[in-house]
Parts: structure tokens; C-alpha cells; sequence
DNA sequence: CAGTATCCCCCCTGATACTG
DNA sequence: CAGTATCAGGGGGGATACTG
């Protein structure tokens, strides 16, 4: 994690990502909180993570920015784990990988979760890229410049 | 990687997508695949993997259908490495993980490799989630249903 | 319930040497 | 150049026990 030191002086944005958030656990974390998760036991028994790789897994997204701790809402003495706003920037990227999966990795019997639009129920649209001018783009249609 | 069954098995495609593709080197390895590189020796010098480590890897994502291998065209005696449909549909996730990594892991003076538009040169757009109807979703606009 | 502390093991990883 | 084989180390991860 803070060892691929080079990739994240690469000044690729895509190895600079995946150094904060590119390990095993931590998109996984992050996608329970997405779902609605906010406590530290929720989190461990959705995930069947052991409590302590949980604990410090938890204390690296804080000091990433990525989550912020807030006083239980229930009154509790616990803590609450919140995404802060750097931290829901990474919805896309939990909606592509979700994406990818449902069209590559499930049978066509198999049944998978969804994600819909809340306010009508319907299945959100796929992911486009797209150009500044609205056209839908497929990647060899881009290029990475420095 | 076979590891976490539990996972793979969890119905969740976000989750079985990070059992595929979720290690430290797979998404590396197919972002320089996206930017044109097709041989072992253009992965093995870009990231800085050991040769053991990167076989391994290509041999993987070749056994999950990701990559496929196909006759040097050079006319030279060995493979090259080019993404599958499959893996083309990786895309989106990548561009996910790029345009984060601009908007949050960067100072407002450094520079990063940018992604455009081939045909007209200009950065492609930000990713947004897009409901049946065309709204722009927020997480919170969403719901994970069975 | 929410962690922390400890121990231990596995496997990922890098280094090196070898082959076609 | 494109791998494979082998070895040694280091760290991530699980299990368990303990604390507030």
C-alpha cells in the first residue's frame, strides 16, 4: 500500500486510485456504506473481514479522506463511519464494477442484486463514456495524453 | 483470489468482480493493455512487475477470459496479449478510477496524464450515473434490491 | 458492542538463475 | 525477448483472547 511508491509518483491517476483504494478490502467497505452500513459491526459481519484487519482497514480510509467518524446516532458511546464527500466520488466506480460483473460474470440463470433509481424503481442506465460533445465513446476511440 | 468464496458466491457482482480483477496488479496491467501495450515486455518494464509475478497475472486473466493471446505481429515467435471483449468492458471502470483519482488524490499544482477524446483532442466527460429516464443519479438517489 | 493486542501462517512478491 | 523454476522474506490476514 505504501509500498508501490513509484506508481503513485507515476502521475497516473488510475495508480494513484487504486494505492488508496486498491486493495482487497477496501471497495468492499466501501460499497456496504454505500448500501447504508455505518457501523464497525455491520461492516464485519457483512463482510466475514476479522475485527482487527476491519479496525485498521477503517483507520486508513479516515486518514485517506475517505471516511469520516461521527457519534453514534442511536446514543450509543460508539462511533458511526460516514463516507465524506471524497469518499462518495467513488459511487462510479462501484457502479462499473457492479456493471462489469452483471454482464461477464453471472449465467444467464444466475440471480444478482441491482441497483435501481429509488424514485421509480427502474434499473439505472449502463455507464457511457462519453466526448465533450455528447458522443458515446468506446476506449479506442480515446487516448491517454500527458 | 480463490479465496474469498464467500464473496464470489454472495450474489453481489460488485463482489465478484473484485475477486477477478481486485489484486494489486490486474487493473494496472489493464490500463496499459487500454493504452496499447500488448506485449510482456512492455508490462513488465511499464509497471515494474517481476517477470514471475506478471506471468502469473497474464496467465490468470487469460484463464478468466480477460485476455487472449494471439501471435506476435511482428513475426516474431511469441505472444501477445490483447483484451477480449470481456475485457474491453472493463473500460468504464477504469475511467472510474482515473477521474477520481484526478478530482480527489491530486494537488491543485501537479500534473496527471489526461484521457481524451482521439478525434477532437478534448477530455472526455465526467461519469454519471443515469437513471431509466435520463436524470443524473446521486448515491443516495439509489437502492441495492434482491 | 467496539475495538486492541498477540501469535502464527500463508502467499504474494522480488531476486536470481535457467531455458527456448 | 519471453518466459519458467526455485528460494527466501515480509506483510497481510485469520483466530483468539483481552479491555472499556
Amino acid at each position: 500500500m505504501v509500498k508501490r511508491v513509484s506508481l503513485w509518483d507515476s502521475g497516473c491517476p488510475v495508480a494513484r486510485s487504486l494505492d488508496a483504494i486498491g486493495d482487497w478490502w477496501s471497495l468492499l467497505i466501501i460499497r456496504d456504506a454505500f448500501d447504508g452500513k455505518r457501523r464497525f459491526g455491520e461492516f464485519q459481519q457483512g463482510l466475514g473481514i476479522s475485527r482487527g484487519v476491519l479496525a485498521t482497514r477503517l483507520r486508513d480510509l479516515v486518514t485517506r479522506g475517505i471516511f469520516e467518524t461521527a457519534p453514534a446516532s442511536d446514543g450509543t458511546a460508539y462511533r458511526e463511519y460516514v463516507l465524506t464527500a471524497k469518499g462518495q466520488g467513488l459511487f462510479p466506480v462501484i457502479v462499473a464494477l457492479r456493471q462489469w460483473g452483471e454482464e461477464f460474470l453471472f449465467g444467464l440463470g444466475e440471480t444478482h442484486s441491482l441497483l435501481v433509481d429509488r424514485e421509480r424503481g427502474d434499473p439505472v442506465e449502463r455507464l457511457s463514456v462519453r466526448s465533450a460533445d455528447g458522443r458515446s465513446l468506446d476506449w479506442s476511440d480515446t487516448q491517454v495524453t500527458a
